[in-house]
RNA sequence: GGGGGUGUAGCUCAGUUGGUUAGAGCGCCAGCCUGUCACGUUGGAGGCCGCGGGUUCGAGUCCCGUCACCCUCGCCA
């Protein structure tokens, strides 16, 4: 646990470091192989003519691969380019739309790309050709081939062409700083068109973004808009970093099976029918997480992974039925070993994706503190607004509903906001107390703080024998805003965090651009059962209780603790983990005390309770969301934007029209037998 | 399952108190234009106002139902 200045200081030293995003800057591709390449792929022979590729084809207009005329050779002998910028030629292309610079002015080249624009001046046609490295101009001018000139002319938006030409300088006064190649344009000799394109439901390079619907109909459109290649390219990089670190520690990737089997825990699972055993069913995992158990037990030490993930439940801004974890497990460790490895991870990934530097350790919170201070297991640090603590002050009161809280076993929390007391009006204030209830408090107190420290506000004069005291203890100065619930300590944490959330993004009490890590520890093994009244795992039924905690497990199963972490990065769970038990007689115990029968147990877990009883390590792990860490890194604020193909909140995808009805033969075949008839149109087919 | 939002031209949106022929920008088609880069300019085509029902002399507008998409609560070990 660290005291709350480390936090502060660490806080202060994250978000005040230069927040340069390279992926977000307004010219990204010219910076993103920068540090790969160290020179701009200059011409051999200083600005002379390079000899290839060949000159002069006949211009043509259509393509076949017969009419198609030669490209560069494979490996020419005198390469101009550097090793890295010819892995992206082709036997079609000599360089992307994105990397010709005035140095290469002369040069003979063939670009490969989609039109973004066309600009036709009758004399003279301008032809933005873009591809996922960027933008290059290209212009046709009056003297090209007639042949050139009639399919700049028909060329059209999304059209697939390529262009031969030469790196022309921009004649004065018209380069353009916006563009990476702004500085030249390509002389166009020859187009071929690869593809023609019916007009597009809308335009990639346009800036009003279509509704998501049409976005995600038309998905492989929506994927050529330079912000989602972007997307795509960021989380590819966060993904290698992810691969590199873990294979730089000696971690084995190995790959785990999607058809499993059903576990009683947890989420509701996606089923797969068996064919040859009717009736029995397979289920898509949850997370690898036995599996990844048994590999430590097999010996592999240090596993790593990255895992798809499926869970069949409701959908939000942040959540898919699929989504991808990058799953960690690691044997001889106690948590600090797991903890360690993640916070190198994302130092390295801060410092290359965002240029922060990040100090480590981490600051820590204990589950309890994070729930006293913030009223979450995952808060965001990022701002104060923390909760103050008022239960004995309230006990004084005169205030009826202060009193019953106190009475009932309940709590009285507040926060202090500072400064706004005038700016929030009554309307302002009966929307707060709405968001309070309907996050289950019964009411909320809302005290301005007034010149000279008085209390204005409906209940003030009910607390007039504790004024004083109150201030003193929330901190309130005049021109302050005091929110107080009082009831259960979880209403008053659902309450105060909800509260706290909406107040730090309304009044911008934090630099969005801001990143804050840090972790959470010691979580109960167990919390209520608000169905059954039982015990339920608060993470999942493998986590091993703290040593200390042991006997608790059968005497007083609320106050034991587990070795848990979880990693928060602003408010946002990107991580989770735990040590886990590792003999079977702690195994039993637990699932004793979730309910599991012995029965149930060996018929679910038999394999798992056999293996810890043949020389299981201690181990530990945690999974990271790959999906949160690339929206955390890119500041994005939808899931569906870092994946390439998402589902909708119905979790249909609707571009494919999946799930779709299938053949009665293929029920049949499963032994399947549908209650409901299916919906007799395809979502795919509809509206056309 | 509950609460909220949205649905009008290919796209983004406006549409008054219920009123006669539903608009704009972009895109599309055609013409003009040799330095544009969100090119400019002239003209044109394009509408099941999500769908179904109701109220009304009259509905894009009001009412009921329904569908889709989004946000959210429950749910997500």
């Amino acid at each position: 646990m660290k005291s709350p200045n480390t936090r502060a200081t660490n806080t202060r030293t994250i978000t005040t470091s230069s927040p340069a995003c390279c992926f977000r800057n307004s010219a990204p591709r010219a910076t993103r192989w920068a540090s790969s390449s160290n020179s701009n792929s200059a011409p051999t022979g200083g600005g002379r003519p390079t000899p290839w590729p060949p000159p002069a084809w006949p211009a043509s207009v259509s393509f076949s691969p017969a009419t198609l005329p030669p490209g560069p050779p494979d490996q020419p002998a005198n390469h101009p380019y550097e090793e890295h910028e010819r892995r992206k030629a082709s036997v079609l292309r000599t360089h992307t739309c994105g990397e010709l610079r005035p140095d290469q002015i002369g040069a003979e080249v063939f670009l490969c790309g989609w039109v973004d624009r066309v600009r036709d001046h009758k004399g003279v046609i301008f032809i933005d050709l873009r591809d996922r490295w960027g933008r290059t101009q290209v212009v046709v001018g009056p003297d090209a081939a007639a042949e050139t000139l009639a399919a700049a002319r028909a060329a059209r938006a999304e059209w697939v062409l390529r262009v031969q030409g030469t790196v022309g300088a921009r004649p004065e006064g018209t380069t353009n700083p916006k563009l990476a190649t702004g500085g030249i344009e390509v002389v166009c000799r020859t187009i071929t068109v690869l593809n023609e394109a019916e007009t597009p439901v809308f335009q990639p390079g346009s800036t009003d973004l279509p509704g998501e619907e049409v976005r995600l109909t038309n998905r492989w459109l929506d994927l050529r808009r330079p912000a989602m290649q972007e997307n795509m390219f960021l989380r590819s990089r966060i993904v290698k970093i992810m691969r590199d670190h873990f294979d730089e520690l000696g971690f084995i990737d190995v790959e785990t099976p999607m058809l499993g089997r059903s576990t009683p825990e947890g989420a509701r699972d996606y089923l797969v029918p068996s064919r040859l055993e009717h009736g029995s069913f397979f289920a898509l995992p949850q997370s690898p997480q036995l599996y990844k158990q048994l590999l430590m037990m097999a010996g592999f030490d240090r596993y790593v992974q990255v895992a798809k993930c499926f869970r069949d439940e409701d959908l939000r801004a942040d959540r898919q039925p699929e989504f991808t974890q990058l799953d960690v497990e690691m044997s001889f460790v106690e948590a600090d070993d797991v903890i360690g490895v993640i916070e190198g991870l994302v130092r390295r990934t801060a410092r290359e994706i965002l240029g922060l530097d990040v100090p480590l350790p981490l600051p820590r919170l204990t589950w309890d503190e994070c729930m006293e201070r913030f009223g979450h297991d995952a808060p965001d640090l990022r701002f104060g607004l923390e909760i103050v603590d008022l239960t004995d002050l309230a006990g004084e009161s005169d205030f009826r509903v202060f009193r019953g809280a106190v009475e009932s076993a309940g709590r009285v929390r507040g926060i202090r906001v500072p400064a706004v007391a005038e700016r929030f009006s009554r309307k302002d204030l009966d929307t707060l107390t709405a968001v309070a209830v309907e996050a289950g408090a019964k009411g909320l107190v809302w005290l301005k703080c007034e010149s000279g420290g008085v209390w204005a506000g409906p209940v003030a004069k009910n607390l007039t024998s504790i004024a004083d005291t109150l201030r003193a203890r929330l901190g309130c100065e005049p021109g302050d805003l005091a929110l107080i619930v009082a009831d259960s300590f979880e209403v008053t944490c659902k309450a105060l965090h909800t509260l706290r959330k909406r107040l730090g993004a309304e009044l911008a009490l934090y630099d969005p651009k801001a990143m804050h890590f840090s972790w959470v520890v010691d979580f109960p093994m167990f919390a209520r059962d608000t169905e059954s009244g039982g015990w339920a795992s608060m993470h999942h039924p493998f986590t091993a209780p703290r040593p200390a905690d042991l006997e608790l497990l059968e005497s007083d199963p609320a106050a034991c603790r587990a070795v848990a972490y979880d990693l928060v990065i602003n408010g946002s769970e990107a991580g989770g983990g735990t040590i886990r038990i590792h003999d079977s007689a702690t195994q039993e115990k637990v699932f004793k005390l979730l309910g599991i029968s012995t029965e149930m147990a060996r018929e679910r877990f038999g394999f798992l309770l056999d293996a810890l009883r043949s020389g299981a390590p201690p181990h530990g792990g945690i999974a990271l969301g790959i999906d949160r860490w690339v929206m955390l890194f890119g500041g994005l604020e939808s899931i569906r934007d870092v994946i390439a193909f998402p589902k909708t909140q119905k979790a249909s995808d609707l571009m494919t029209g999946a799930p779709g009805p299938v053949e009665t033969k293929q029920l049949v075949e499963l032994g399947i037998r549908v209650l409901a008839p299916p919906k007799p149109v395809g979502r795919a087919s509809e509206g056309d």
